[in-house]
DNA sequence: CGATTGTGTACTGTTGACAGTTTAATGGAG
DNA sequence: CTCCATTAAACTGTCAACAGTACACAATCG
């Protein structure tokens, strides 16, 4: 069982990975992988808002008994992405207006808090990373690739929740994240509006890179504040009132 | 069939009413009874901190079989109240030191939010309940009775994000609250502590009775953060580092 | 012709059984 | 006596079948 003693062939994989693969190989179980594919499925939009969730069909579909599917769900309710009545199965949930802003809200709050956490914990290279992703930011504005610039974007505020090292946070605005995507049917943002954000960007990394936390939480909360007076400005006919 | 064309007995239940209690019996699923039984289980500390859930012995309890609850499990497990390990089944969540304290900021950053909407938004009555609530937390300090604090403690911070009108807000905070009883075994509140708390629960009221978002946002925040520096005071030996 | 009641179908809610894995117990070797 | 290998028991992961509910459609009556 000893590698190293048998030196048949040098460990190409180090201990700490191998570790983790098992790992990931061991948590890999149906209803894993079942709430990763309907959760892909809501967030592509395969499932449009308001759709009804067929747990045979979902079953078959993903090569499963209805079991795992219905477990699967079990949790993509309580993440907000589904809603379940009784009798009648699940249903990707639909999100009002009001519930949007209210979104934007909590995530104001939250990003409000994780700004001023990194402006008091940051390396010098978590701030090298996220200058990099507003100058990332900044090169698919150039180029008008909004597809891209929300890439990054959505990597860039990954990044900073990942900063706080503050993990339940980061669970809790990733949900929120992926509720949000619920609306946000692909990219509907101007050049205007990616400009302003990203100057927005640079003010948060600034503020975070002179250690000032009440001046990063600050421009964070108004960041996504920004955000919920563009969807404001916005009439999205889609969502009921 | 005909109730009404009969005459046999008028109606007694108002229709509101009526429709209210089926809307209620009908949502009441196995399922739905079993996530409110083992999460008053995990609250109640009748399953201790990293307890393992043997599936049977819990259905043949509750009188269900397996599939009820195993969905109400995974439901729990998004709600940060189980772990789950692949093959090994279903975990009360332990909590280290390093995560309790993550969460005071998380509902500390919640909180702030919650003051200042509810200063914007209250309405004389939010306000006078807020009132009632801390003379009744004076009330109960004033006879020691620390169950008596806690109790209307939690109703007084479930009235202030309720009163946000932010359901998701209120949602996740509640989640949290729940969370942090999975470390909070029952009341070792001094009357010290009773005494500042209360009074910071004063000065959060003041402020949004007169509409300073602002100070609101800043003495909630402060509230949260003064707790979390009571927790680090005490050592809790039963917390891994 | 419209509303209403009955009927059938499709789907969810729940269960019990089976297969595979983990864990505990047992026994033997050093 | 300790440590390891082996084996048995217990438990989880998954599935397929059954029971009950809701919805759509047809038939009936005013």
């Amino acid at each position: 069982m000893n590698a190293t003693a048998l030196r048949v062939t040098p460990d190409p994989v180090p201990r700490s990975t191998a570790e983790h693969a098992i790992e990931a190989r061991r948590s890999q179980t149906l209803v894993s992988i079942c709430h990763t594919e309907i959760e892909r499925m809501i967030l592509d939009a395969e499932l449009g808002m308001g759709a009804r969730l067929n747990e045979l069909t979902l079953a078959a579909r993903l090569g499963v008994s209805r079991g795992p599917v219905r477990e699967a769900c079990r949790s993509l309710v309580q993440a907000g992405l589904l809603e379940t009545h009784a009798n009648r199965g699940f249903f990707v949930r639909k999100l009002t207006r009001k519930e949007v802003v209210d979104l934007y809200d909590v995530r104001a709050g939250l990003m409000r808090l994780a700004g001023g956490l990194v402006a008091q914990r940051a390396a010098p290279e978590q701030v090298t990373q996220l200058r990099e992703l507003v100058e990332a930011m900044d090169a698919a504005r150039a180029e008008s690739d909004m597809a891209r610039f929300q890439d990054v974007n959505t990597e860039f505020h990954a990044a900073l929740v990942t900063a706080t090292d503050n993990h339940r946070l980061e669970e809790i605005y990733r949900g929120l994240a992926k509720e949000s995507r619920l609306f946000r049917r692909r990219g509907l943002v101007s050049a205007a509006a990616m400009a302003s954000s990203n100057r927005e960007h640079r003010a948060i990394v600034e503020a975070i890179a002179s250690h000032d936390a009440e001046r990063a939480a600050a421009t964070m909360e108004d960041h996504i504040l920004q955000g919920k007076a563009r969807f404001l400005s916005v009439a999205v006919d889609e969502l009921e009132p």
